[in-house]
DNA sequence: GGGATTTGACCTTA
DNA sequence: TAAGGTCAAATCCC
């Protein structure tokens, strides 16, 4: 009885995901006709950006409802999330591509040895930029494991902090030269038992090539009768939110799975599956053991202070329209009426 | 050999 | 001046 409603639940749920993934597509091909039409000031797109935010945002607001959903009453996954919007979110979210804070030391085939062949900027110029950026979009997230937005990032710094039992860890966009995406972020370990991880993202990426899609992992519980994953994929790279939308660019934060070197790493142990709720902590995501999603440990297992470039663990979270105060994620009633659950 | 990480130094900010 | 953020040379790893 129990597992035929199971399966019913499973299969609706499953009709419903295929539309979202169709949704989805559609969305897609509307990111790559932006990439194609944007213009130099970037205000020949506006209205067709909008519109792909708009539909993002609905598929992302979708897949949170149906992920909260499938997490009331299921037992296995506590994953930790919170997202802030800083103020000035509104006003500097459109990264422009264009500025000379973007390194004038970069040309246009550039890579990574290109970074020291120009001296046109120079670091304190370059810090001064920096400001700037740091007042964009800027949010935050705790997990309890570490988590894979989906995005290639580069390790580019620790640094002690004071008051703080770890060390945290600066990352940014692997692509910060050949794309000129200015995405960083900060990870920290804040508390050992049960772990804790503090994610901070400073802008949004602006470039193309994803590691992988991001995936969502919606339900993938050890339970038995769970014997899948739904997994989506979603690509914001031309995705820009624009200022009118003070919500940060998550899409960019879903959950992904990074495929490589994950299978044979034995530093890598499967999802938390067990984690406490103390902290009354909203809980948006889902792991499994039978998924090719595993949780990255420090390569030294008892040295956690020192995270790896990427991480994995399906982890998602959203917060269009909501409120958060400290651990607590509210949404308003605006949210709901647009889901029309 | 090339890309990623580590880590001390440098720079900015409060 | 202390603390935090970034750079870049050295080192590691595949």
């Amino acid at each position: 009885m129990a597992s035929s409603l199971t399966a019913n639940a499973a299969s609706g749920r499953q009709k419903l995901i295929e539309q979202l993934v169709n949704g989805r597509e559609i969305a897609n091909q509307l990111q790559t006709l932006l990439s194609q039409s944007i213009s130099y000031d970037g205000s020949v797109v506006d209205s067709t950006e909008d519109l792909a935010s708009n539909i993002m945002e609905s598929f992302t607001n979708t897949l949170f409802m149906l992920n909260q959903n499938d997490n009331d009453d299921d037992p296995y996954e506590v994953v930790v999330s919170q997202i802030q919007v800083q103020a000035a979110a509104a006003t500097s979210s459109h990264v422009d591509n264009r500025s000379p804070c973007l390194d004038g030391r970069i040309s246009e085939d550039s890579g990574e040895s290109c970074r020291s062949v120009s001296t046109a900027m120079t670091r304190k110029d370059r810090r001064v930029c920096d400001k700037g950026r740091k007042t964009a979009y800027t949010w935050q997230r705790k997990t309890t494991a570490l988590i894979d937005d989906g995005h290639a990032w580069r390790k580019y710094g620790q640094k002690r902090i004071i008051k703080s039992k770890h060390p945290r860890n600066y990352y940014r966009c692997t692509h910060k030269y050949e794309q000129k995406c200015q995405a960083t972020k900060q990870v920290q370990k804040i508390q050992d038992n049960p772990p804790m991880y503090k994610t901070t993202y400073f802008g949004h990426h602006t470039c193309t090539n994803l590691q992988k899609s991001p995936e969502l992992v919606l339900d993938c519980p050890t339970s038995p009768g769970h014997d899948s994953c739904m997994l989506f994929s979603f690509n914001n790279s031309h995705l820009n939110l624009k200022s009118k939308q003070a919500a940060p660019p998550f899409f960019a934060s879903f959950a992904s799975v990074k495929q490589e070197s994950v299978k044979d790493d034995p530093t890598l142990q499967p999802c938390i599956n067990d984690v406490n709720n103390d902290n009354n902590n909203n809980v948006v995501s889902h792991n499994q053991t039978s998924s090719p999603d595993y949780v990255v440990s420090s390569p030294d297992p008892h040295d956690h202070d020192h995270l790896p470039a990427f991480d994995h663990s399906p982890v998602w979270s959203s917060n269009f329209d909501s409120d958060i105060h400290g651990d607590v994620m509210s949404f308003d009633d605006n949210l709901f009426q647009r889901m029309n659950f």
